[in-house]
DNA sequence: TAGATTTGAGAAAACGTTTTCACAGAAAGT
DNA sequence: ACTTTCTGTGAAAACGTTTTCTCAAATCTA
């Protein structure tokens, strides 16, 4: 392999100067510089990343720690991080927790452990192991979260706005003269899962529509908790008129039991999801569903990372929102006959 | 942070003899061992990755390089991969070519740069750059090859019997009583398009029936491809009665066609299509379709490297093949009435 | 018991960078 | 013309390991 001392000859300068001129920000003179970059040119030269993190203590890697590899919504959240990491010339080591708080924790080691330059996490729960971010913090190393909250003073945010999101999709419901609404949300120890029932409700109260909490229920962001919970709600008197989803597999469970039931989408009960709904095309209609921009979640919270990273002064804490968009469907179409409006 | 310094210090040892338990394979007493191994654990010490590295140019990273992220085929894959990996204390860095040869060369890069223990790739195409991987080659980096094979001597590979997959499906059409079955492969640059058309031709000599090129149709892997082939197939004469198709994506793709032009499954034409079909149960029928052992392709393949790791000594490039298996589903259900059985 | 071998452990070199310090020469201020 | 400030450059220390070399002590061989 080249070094950089066999650079320094090739080019006839010291290896402090081949340095500076690798690094760009101090000063050396042009000629010498130019004479520098040829040599690094025709040797093909490649600085060691081992040494230089040894000596820095800062690598060209940053983690990516998602909650949940086997849900198509990271797809697309990952690479806009891939994206942006790429364009500022860094590597990506992924992981996955599964949901797992504890394998969450181990990776975190592991990301320590291999001293990365950041970090963009999705993390488990809000309540993340106090120390452990400490670490990270106390070696100046940034740490992102995204898509969901956590309860961290330091810790930036990228976020949607669960709460505009849900309340729109359900304000879409009611416009179109649903009125009896059931909900299926996410487990409300995640700030995802709590955000969406109160979109729901605040849309329920400016509508004027008595809230019925037997009506609001809690699943795991499962499909089987999808499946579950809709028998429940179909069960339900008086009977719901339509269905509110908190995201994308729980709707497919959701669907899985309508499907089984017999049950006809808008016809008996409208539909809205939550996320893009992979393959639902399959389905003979159209879900309306929120979407959220996952692409940009995943870029925007590289970009604010490589913000931190390239002014490590103290710069206080972002939180960064971005606005989904409701995708109107056919499954939640204007009720027909039974509606007030006739 | 703690060093070996510390460590060395705290056991009254010099830092060489940290060193050898910590690498466990030179020879120390007994007594001292147990001393160091107590201030390792004490002050919680974590050999430094970036000075290791430097010294003996093996990190503790291996590289994943696959085709395309967004296909669930892969999800699988990874996770066996990420969970041998992390049983042997190595981390994971994911990249993602997207099928595209510059971006994979891009990849190899990076990980060559990274100097990465080893890397399992899912190649893009069957001849990679020869030059690529002598690099590797040189530096007594292994590299795994998984689920396509690659036309290089020294690269082990971990694949499916694509033939033999595609050959049961098409058998399964046949016994089931139907005779003129289409094909959609994937493209004939890649082993598995090649592989599965093969096994289908093989089926269809097998039992007798004469081939027909225009209804083997070559498509892209991909949804969109899918659907367009579909229509192309739907047009010929005599009509087919049935439909093999060569992977998942495509699969959906026919499915969409299916449906937009009311064909019915299976009574109108029958069904047999490849790899897990995502939330295919979403569909009023279950999908006759060949499972791949993804999570073992992808333990496999991570087991083979770390054999390769763990005795570098030259050994004859190892070529692996798993077995998939026939999950038989209502869309290839035995032919009735036109069957020649009655 | 004297020599040969084995065992156990330390000193120090090396890996390839970045960065601090020192210093020569040029430019600028008096 | 003499100090002062800038510019540009090189020498050398450090980062934290692994590993080679040495060497003392312990064990074995004759």
């Amino acid at each position: 392999m080249t070094n950089i001392q066999d650079v320094a000859r090739h080019a006839g300068v010291s290896i402090s100067t081949v340095s500076r001129v690798l690094n760009g920000n101090a000063r050396v003179n042009g000629e010498v510089r130019k004479r520098v970059e040829a040599a690094v040119e025709t040797l093909a030269y490649h600085p060691n990343q081992a040494a230089r993190l040894l000596r820095t203590n800062r690598s060209r890697i940053i983690g990516l720690l998602i909650s949940d590899i086997q849900n198509p919504f990271f797809m697309g959240l990952i690479r806009g991080v891939e994206d942006e990491a790429l364009r500022h010339e860094y590597s990506l080591i992924l992981c996955n927790s599964s949901e797992s708080p504890h394998r969450e924790q181990q990776y975190l080691d592991v990301l320590y452990a291999e001293r990365v330059a950041g970090a963009i996490i999705v993390p488990t729960r809000e309540q993340l192991a106090e120390e452990q971010l400490k670490r990270f913090r106390e070696r100046g190393v940034p740490i992102v979260a995204v898509d969901r909250r956590v309860k961290d003073q330091h810790i930036d945010a990228v976020l949607v706005d669960n709460v505009r999101g849900a309340r729109e999709a359900v304000a879409h419901l009611i416009a179109n003269g649903y009125r009896r609404i059931g909900m299926i949300t996410g487990p409300t120890t995640t700030t995802t899962g709590r955000e969406r029932l109160e979109g729901y409700r605040q849309a329920l109260e400016e509508a004027g529509i008595p809230l019925d909490p037997k009506i609001e229920l809690r699943g795991t962001f499962e499909v089987q908790s999808g499946e579950e919970l809709a028998r429940q709600l179909l069960n339900m008197t008086p009977p719901i008129e339509a269905l509110f989803v908190g995201n994308n597999l729980m709707t497919l469970g959701v669907l899985k039991t309508l499907q089984a039931r017999n049950v006809r989408v808008p016809e008996d009960v409208a539909l809205v999801g939550y996320d893009e709904i992979p393959w639902a095309e399959l389905g003979s209609i159209s879900i309306t569903t929120v979407l959220q921009p996952v692409y940009e979640l995943g870029s925007a919270a590289a970009l604010r990372l490589f913000q931190r990273l390239q002014n490590p002064a103290v710069q206080s804490r972002q939180e960064i929102t971005l606005a989904p968009t409701l995708r109107v469907g056919e499954s939640s179409r204007p009720r027909t006959g039974v509606g007030s409006l006739t």
